[in-house]
DNA sequence: CGCTGTCTACCATAAGGTAGGTAATTTGAT
DNA sequence: ATCAAATTACCTACCTTATGGTAGACAGCG
């Protein structure tokens, strides 16, 4: 690994990285090129050598996040055989991506300003959500098996309240400012596990 | 009532509204005075006359919202007698605003950019969300007496975990582009009533 | 040499906002 | 009832800064 070229991937990473704090915070229309210029301590035009408009840069966005919460979302697959143990290890997720209310996640982020961006976006937007959705409704199929998670009616209904449930939290965390509001919006999910 | 005055009222009320859709379906950042003049046919510095700052915009966009609201839940309170037909109202309140994925609760919307609003304005965005939940928790309480809704724990975390249910759900239809994936995020919600 | 990553310098447009003017009304004192 | 003063709701014209984006040069490295 030469270190022109280990700069470079540290560079566009560091960018990526901090344009997804940014729109995570702000929203997307929130941040500028300039901001992440000055944030990495490089000029404007360097940025847009990375990322040459700013569609590119929604677009590396959505598909860097799907690939690291997806990553995760394996993780805890591996590491938990219990259906209530991984659906608090997702909603613990959820709940570090709020940063007591003053994140988001970039996928609730993006849905907000979601018209102005291109439709690759958009694809990968809904894709995000199919495959996070897909998951959790293995993890409640589990429930239904091993008895650890309460009252199961169909494990795709109860993924898709799931997946809206911790979003809204979020929301909630955030508009009243305190972590506490995400706890309480995600309260009558973790109380029904074992 | 004067002619004069009349159309002044029209002409602030008018760029409300389109304020308002706007915020819902771009974000607060996703519009801009011209935008409105454009709109209502006016110029943009008689825009800047009516809301002199975009924070004062906020401001009014919020507080006008969250008197529109409030009036419809009480509304339902007036002509509703049973918890689980209030619940399914308040549910097609959100139903309504999601317009199949076209839009989004103000709130939902503005908590998003929150951290460019004036500090007024996030304080009556949490006022928003504190009296929704309070009105919720009342319904909630009376299905328990009415045994309207089933399994009921704490009236108060049923609140916070349907607030943050409907504005999740918002949020997915959003992102999947499709109405029906509202009605999948509220199903178990609405399963529940009696 | 050719590629990579950065730079300076620029550009057009859009953004939020201000200054000052004007026609039509409304108000208030005579 | 009438007339001047004030107010309302709009206008044109302008300003500053930010924004997304481009062109072209240059240093370093394989």
């Amino acid at each position: 690994m030469s270190r022109s070229k280990g700069r470079q991937l540290d560079t566009k990473a560091q960018l990526l990285t901090e344009a997804e704090t940014f729109a995570r915070q702000r929203g997307f229309d929130g941040f500028s090129f300039a901001d992440l210029a000055d944030n990495a301590g490089i000029r404007k035009a360097s940025v847009h050598y990375h990322f040459p408009a700013k569609a590119d840069l929604s677009l590396a966005l959505i598909d860097h996040y799907r690939e690291v919460f997806m990553d995760r979302l394996h993780q805890i697959t591996a590491t938990e055989t219990t259906a209530s143990a991984r659906l608090l290890q997702f909603v613990d997720l959820y709940r570090q991506a709020s940063e007591g209310g003053r994140s988001l996640c970039l996928c609730v982020a993006l849905s907000v300003t979601q018209s102005a961006l291109p439709t690759d976006s958009t694809a990968a937007l809904a894709a995000f959500h199919r495959d996070v959705i897909g998951w959790l409704e293995s993890v409640f199929r589990l429930g239904g098996r091993d008895g650890s998670i309460r009252q199961i009616s169909d494990p795709r209904a109860e993924a898709q309240a799931t997946m809206a449930q911790v979003e809204g939290a979020q929301i909630m965390a955030r508009a009243a400012g305190h972590p506490a509001r995400f706890e309480a919006g995600i309260a009558t999910l973790v109380g029904r596990t074992v």
